[in-house]
DNA sequence: TGTACATCAGTGAACGCGCGTTCACTGATGTAC
DNA sequence: TGTACATCAGTGAACGCGCGTTCACTGATGTAC
């Protein structure tokens, strides 16, 4: 045991709790039992609850965002007229979703699970965060995308990218009580890398859909 | 002024707060004092808030779940060999969304935060209620859907309603700050038949992508 | 090497606060005879 | 028509409870001289 793993032990028992209810249904009474800690521990190590739910973003949006400019970087998109195919840059990005190192085995179906959270719980600060931090990696995204779908119009591909952000926020989300997802589930079908499979020509296919402008 | 007016004060409301805050950050004494009502009356008409919030979902779902399935009843949709085409299906669907009868300038735009909400939320009782009441709605749009998508894996299929589910209960109700969704917003972008224009060929040829399987 | 002090992780108990719910009560309207 | 009672919408105040946060304190480890 290090010498110090209160930290560690905290932010897992939180966002699997974060997870499991949302935000203000868990208490920090249930992330310190469950953590085995004092409730003292995260004001003091945290400062405050926000600061707590920030601090698990934090721990894998860093990372990930992380893997995905590095990705775009090494294939050299954007750089002397190199245009990026959408379905090469979705694949990156979903790719690099699955390569995050976590400490549960479901890790990934759990961050999806908070990144559809963060997106629909009014949690103010949260956004404020979110922004501050991965406005360059949201940016160079939308860039990517725009440069592969120059055909459409800047308001239908906002629209488009909307509703893809939708498909894939929500898709582990929320299908299926998260029980299941955490029980070693039965059917092979919520297999993270499976859905993936799935999910990138479904997304592929809606964003190049005929525009309706034409 | 009819003898009793408070029910509906304390829906519309309560529908509003929902949508802003979400249901476990939305307080009884916020809902009352909007509703310029006492604060017992919510459980002197309702019995408590997660019935309060049942008969929010109620209100406009009841509805709803009429038009759909008097929509696919007037199109004979699945009798004597009668297959729908998929963009028909949606387009009635979104359709019908955009005919609910609301209280509110953009009551459209609350109706679908509202389902976000339903969605990811951990309101257990909600989704209890949701399943025993609409279920009946659910399953003939997946029929439906199975009809005019032969092509599909059941599993998929399933998938991909899925992912389709997302992006509409994203699509209005997490892009933009609420508060621009309730003033009158100055870009024509946010209003909601707008948006479903752009939706259904999204979603169209999401869902009717070349499938991984082949 | 020994002593004094500083630093820091962690703790147990309590704080005030806002929450959903309850309860005894009011006053207006309807009903029976 | 008048009186007695029942029904029902609504009310004001209080209830106990769980919440996030705070605070004085402990004890181990590191540092200075």
């Amino acid at each position: 045991m290090p010498q110090s793993d209160t930290v560690d032990k905290i932010l897992d028992a939180a966002e699997l709790l974060f997870a499991e209810k949302g935000f203000s249904e868990t208490s920090l009474r249930m992330i310190t039992s469950k953590a085995n800690v004092n409730l003292a521990a995260v004001n003091y190590h945290f400062g405050s609850k926000n600061a707590l739910i920030q601090a698990v973003f934090g721990r894998f949006l860093g990372p990930l965002s992380r893997l995905m400019e590095q990705g775009s970087k090494d294939n050299n998109w954007g750089v002397d007229s190199n245009i990026p195919k959408l379905e090469d840059i979705l694949r990156l990005y979903t790719q690099s979703l699955l390569k995050i190192p976590t400490s549960h085995d479901n890790g990934v179906a759990i961050f999806m699970r908070l990144m559809g959270l963060a997106y629909t719980q009014s949690q103010g600060h949260l956004r404020k965060y979110l922004e501050q931090q991965y406005a360059k990696t949201f940016r160079l995204f939308m860039y990517l995308v725009k440069l592969s779908t120059p055909e459409l119009s800047a308001e239908e591909r906002f629209w488009r990218i909307q509703f893809a952000m939708g498909s894939i926020a929500f898709t582990m989300s929320s299908i299926q009580p998260l029980t299941e997802i955490f029980e070693n589930s039965k059917s092979a079908v919520a297999k993270p890398d499976k859905v993936v499979e799935y999910l990138v020509p479904y997304l592929v296919s809606g964003l190049t859909a005929k525009s309706v402008d034409e």
